[in-house]
DNA sequence: TCTTTATAACTAACCGGTTAGTTAGTTGCA
DNA sequence: TGCAACTAACTAACCGGTTAGTTATAAAGA
């Protein structure tokens, strides 16, 4: 019957030790899935399928779904705060530069649905997981918040920019791409983020000088 | 035993035939679950229970769990899209003062959370059901964007308005309410929704003046 | 170099709990 | 009496997480 050796190659091993490339490629392909369905509707079968192992061996490296989440956040967008807190906080002798760099900055970061997939998750499990609303309010959105409102206000005093409500500005600032963003991703809208630069040209225009002609 | 009556009151009846109030009980209900927990983690029982009915009685009104989110969408929001159609029409001839009063309208329905939940689901299940989305995207915010864009055309055509590219005067105007309205119900945070004329007031200044000093 | 031993990495199969949706029967009301 | 409104009890299926067992790989001795 089987035929023994020899001429049969060894099988194909059915799998290989790889731990150090795991955790990453999980995290990877659960985000793919998340992304696609959700949180809750992504199953943690599918999530191993793609990422070639066994629903069995996730739980190797992450002890539950939720924590797939957690990593994920902590992962995908907790640097990028931290990056926005750096260069907010290097651009305050010139802040209108900085805004514009930020701006496109974000704008491309908008553009690419992995990344704006952990704010929709966010947004849709908050009311379960309230731990993971306040990490991302308090990590992620306040830090961020915070580091642009500096931003304004070194603006304002330094006679660049006019004198307003920093969390008004920060607003005007943020907002309309958050828009954008959802349009592109949630709507499935035509999106004015494949041409960033003429997004971000509009939206100053509108930021620096106001609806209303000029005198 | 079992005291025989007589004294007995007919005991309360366990339900009454009301099947007019029922949908928009139950739609109600829903939505208070739907908000908590969000779709998927919402259960049927407890929709049912807070409703006052037996979870089966749901299925006398609504086929499934799906058609619950549907109805809410069209109950809730779309009326909102066609009234902010109607008043941003209406206030042609003035678009300035038609936007204050659009903001203070919209400001107001962003500081309920049962307005806001219905996004919020909408942002969560929208990879399940692409056909929300492309419900949500078509009937309501293409409808009141298109007729915001229409008011700052006529507003820019009078003279009223600088010449602004429309979109990019749309997304200044509404993402600084979303991001608010994200800010508070999503992550929890100290709203500046509850004082809605200072928002106001806040948001058109930089709207209106943008944030460079004016000559 | 060839075993032997140890263990890290992995899987198949299962379990317990949950829940959308159904059915068969009961109750209120005209 | 008849029927629409309603419920209790049920089914079928799903899925997160666990467990018992298997395989790849490395290290230690001979």
């Amino acid at each position: 019957m089987a035929p023994k050796s020899a001429s049969a190659r060894v099988p194909a091993p059915r799998w290989r030790r790889r731990a150090e490339a795991r955790p990453e490629e999980i995290l990877e392909a659960a985000l793919a899935e998340f992304t696609a369905k959700g949180f809750e509707a992504a199953r943690m079968e599918d999530i191993a399928k793609a990422a070639g192992l066994s629903k069995a061996a996730i739980y190797l490296y992450f002890p539950s779904k939720m924590a797939l989440l957690e990593a994920l956040i902590e992962a995908k967008v907790s640097p990028l705060a931290h990056q926005a807190a750096t260069l907010a906080a290097a651009g305050q002798a010139d802040p209108l530069t900085a805004l514009r760099m930020l701006s496109t900055a974000i704008a491309a970061l908008m553009a690419d649905p992995k990344v704006v997939a952990v704010p929709r998750l966010v947004i849709g499990v908050c009311g379960r997981f309230p731990e993971i609303a306040e990490y991302y309010r308090v990590q992620v959105v306040a830090k961020a918040r915070g580091a642009l409102e500096q931003l304004i206000e070194a603006g304002v005093a330094g006679g660049k920019i006019r004198k307003v409500d920093a969390a008004a500005a920060v607003r005007a600032f943020i907002g309309p791409l958050l828009f954008e963003a959802m349009w592109t991703h949630v709507l499935k809208g035509e999106t004015a983020l494949n041409d960033p630069r003429k997004l971000i040209e509009q939206q100053f225009d509108v930021l620096l000088n106001g609806l209303e002609p000029r005198a």
